[in-house]
DNA sequence: GGAATAGTGTCTTTCAGACATTATTTC
DNA sequence: GAAATAATGTCTGAAAGACACTATTCC
């Protein structure tokens, strides 16, 4: 057997949050049974439509949300001869963050399931609950030390909710003295003026400066480890 | 044109200090020309020999070099349809790092290359210049909060050495006393109570404790950014 | 006023960095 | 003793974290 019949695919962890909690896009696979299968985002690379690979893994999402990521990253290329019966494969994982307004269309067949169910397990086919394991282990450690929070929040947005993705993502988050010192720091965020109100004294709402690029911190939190 | 025609390698950018300066293992290309060609350790997968893509990574070394790295990790996987004449073809690109012992058997046409060369640019085929770029962003980036200095080292090692690691890949490091207080904290040294004699007083001589795996810092230096 | 959440003040801790000082070797 | 490099002492600064305190809203 040769390399050229490898089997290569793109698959893509797409992360949102719905109701405070961290969930992953994934796809129905029909099947005759009574239990639903899901897989990732995935497919080939299309040598036609696809200029790159990065542009594969947008395809993927596309074909399942009307949303465009705001954040996507490789996270790495896995390839063995164990994943598939058929032999040698390759998959090239990727991590992407959708922000957390509402207007969404989904695809049908498509859905956003939660990443605490102890089922997402059983619910992924083939290797996809490894692969998504892989993609939130990034997640997990890029957001310490990183401005990736705000790529999972609405447009506008509090402090508190920069608070709420890391409770959401971490099962911990720092103290918002330190969300505030560091999230204020420098250009990243831009003062909308506007205010949230609720039931008690109102938050002010942020939304990202675009200008800056995703910004790297030197430190990381120590209190979510 | 079918995905399955593509071109999939695996190239490997593996560093090493040599009279303290950063080098880069290449292999000659065969030509007529008087310019000698280069190019990155590389190949295709054997879905034979290898288990895996780590394999086939630790296999282009192997063909060049007797030494094996005792660091290694993947940097990106590029892809598109521009790198090969031929239409899409795809790379996965590790970064290596090699220890400093002597005791090296290189293979007919394999060398050591100087990364510090201008004409590095001229001297490597293909796109090969920046899959070292690539490796390189990376080593620079991570050596300022990881343990991985002391992989481009001999066994036993002085702090000055890991210093000079700092220079030879920034081209500027951190303090002395900085690198004394990480490097001496925590498991991940241990003193081996011998000595580096030269005209001065002498060092100690370190060596990794290697129960305890590649350590992460919480915090970068910044004074060599 | 009370409940609730937003936001500030300030002190402590940790670690990088600056820089002076001391230590140990060879010559 | 001089030169050279190794190692320590100690102070400053930046940012995280703890925690008390104040502010602003709705009811």
């Amino acid at each position: 057997m040769s390399l050229n019949t490898a089997l290569i695919s793109v698959d893509v962890v797409a992360f949102r949050l719905l109701k405070d909690k961290l969930h992953v896009l994934a796809q129905k696979i029909q099947a005759g049974k009574n239990d639903p299968q899901w897989m990732l985002p995935a497919g080939k690379i299309d040598p036609v439509k696809d200029q790159s690979i990065d542009d594969t893994a947008y395809r993927q999402i596309e074909r399942l949300t009307s949303k465009k990521p705001g954040y996507m990253e490789q996270v790495v290329t896995l390839g063995d001869n164990r994943r598939d019966s058929r032999g040698w494969s390759m998959t090239v994982v990727y991590c992407a963050l959708i922000d957390n307004n509402d207007c969404e269309q989904l695809a049908p067949g498509a859905e956003w399931l939660t990443t605490e169910a102890k089922t997402l397990n059983e619910q992924l086919a083939y290797d996809h609950s490894r692969l998504v394991q892989q993609a939130l282990d990034r997640l997990k450690s890029k957001i310490q030390y990183s401005s990736l929070p705000v790529y999972l929040l609405p447009d506008a947005f509090t402090l508190s909710e920069i608070h709420g993705v890391f409770s959401a993502v971490l099962d911990k988050a720092p103290p918002m003295r330190s969300i505030r010192n560091r999230f204020l720091q420098g250009d990243l965020l831009i003062d909308t003026g506007k205010l949230r109100r609720g039931s008690n004294r109102p938050a002010a709402l942020y939304k990202v400066n675009h200008h800056s690029e995703t910004w790297l911190f030197d430190r990381l939190y120590s209190s979510t480890r």
